[in-house]
DNA sequence: TGTACATCAGTGAACGCGCGTTCACTGATGTAC
DNA sequence: TGTACATCAGTGAACGCGCGTTCACTGATGTAC
């Protein structure tokens, strides 16, 4: 954080590290250029040099968020191994986890009315999470026969419908705070009995 | 909207309205005392005769919306006629129409970072709209024997996840904006695919 | 019915504040020769 | 290796703006008699 050269050396990074923690610890308002490039140490006219504005930077920080969420996504599911089950499930607490640690970042991504569609960097970014979360559900399919195949792309919808409702209502205690039930829990309970509906367990 | 007396006559509920449609309109950041006493033809000073501040406000349009929200929903499953599960799945598009059609107050309600905890009235409100998904889960049950029974807790967690993910993520077109299928047969396809997994729809 | 007066719900001006952004500038860095 | 110079990444001062909130005020309303 101290800098002693007139240079800092890798402010476009530290501007979104920066930005990720405000929003982390005080919520998407929080964060100002303002305030990012006071964490940053640098004076409020030091940001322009690296993005064009305010919302680009939220926008990359949303991008690289889709970044690490679509790694720790693919690394949870990893090779399908021990079973397609397993690793769906495993991914399941992965969004989780992201959601927890890199709250920041899941804010930035779902929470801070950014617009993806105007941005090409970040609409990949978002594509390549979706996509992922597709290929998950596919690979649960593999050993069924065709004809019983649910359409993998809505399964990947409903599953991160469920994911993110989870986070948003269960995982900071909004309505059901004192839910004796962790949000761990309750999305592997639901996408349990979810995937029982779809035949993919046995009763 | 226009005033001809020196006294608003209903000041109060006006700027609840304006709030509203601001938020609706340009989204949470949107709202500002000022801009919602403009919208209500009031100086900036007069909404201090109401509220104690740019939070109360905020804080009473959530609470209308919980009111709306749980009338919406106990209208929607009725008496549970003319069977639990299909006003329990007319329960869930209430909640899809509800945050189409009122999307303003949905939004005040769940993303505009407003804290339940320290409002009672706000508290209330929110504990009814939770307990009447409560009642609608119970009542799917009433016919299954005692040992089969979910707890109705967790599964009105669920789909009220499962709800909540939808609008956020395909209501307004995020991700999935792409996505073929509607909000509406997304949300009751993925609520279906859960009951069966419960047992409560044969196969 | 008329009048005096307390109460209430507005006004409008003022405040301090922090923001996003622009601008001419300057110190540091890296490269050509 | 040394030097000249272009480029780059910062500075700091300034701007206009709109916000939330406070305050003394005033016009309208309602009530007691």
């Amino acid at each position: 954080m101290a800098r002693s050269s007139y240079h800092h050396g890798n402010l476009r990074q530290a501007l979104v590290d920066a930005t990720t923690r405000l929003i982390e610890e005080q919520g998407p308002q929080a964060f100002t250029l303002a305030e990012a490039a006071r964490l940053a140490g640098v004076s409020a006219a030091a940001p322009y040099r690296h993005f064009t504005g305010k919302d680009d930077l939220l926008e990359e920080v949303a991008r690289q968020g889709y970044v690490e969420f679509s790694e720790r996504l693919e690394a949870a599911f990893g090779e399908g191994q021990p079973s397609a089950l397993s690793a769906f499930l495993r991914m399941g607490q992965a969004y989780l986890t992201f959601a927890a640690e890199r709250r920041g970042l899941y804010i930035a991504m779902f929470e801070s009315g950014i617009s993806i569609a105007g941005n090409p960097a970040l609409a990949q970014a978002s594509d390549r999470a979706q996509s992922v979360l597709l290929r998950g559900a596919e690979a649960l399919f593999k050993r069924l026969p065709a004809d019983r195949r649910p359409p993998a792309g809505m399964v990947a919808n409903h599953i991160w419908a469920m994911s993110h409702g989870v986070v948003e209502l269960f995982g900071r205690g909004k309505p059901g705070g004192r839910s004796p039930i962790s949000p761990s829990d309750m999305l592997e309970s639901g996408v349990l009995i979810y995937l029982r509906g779809l035949g993919v367990i046995p009763e």
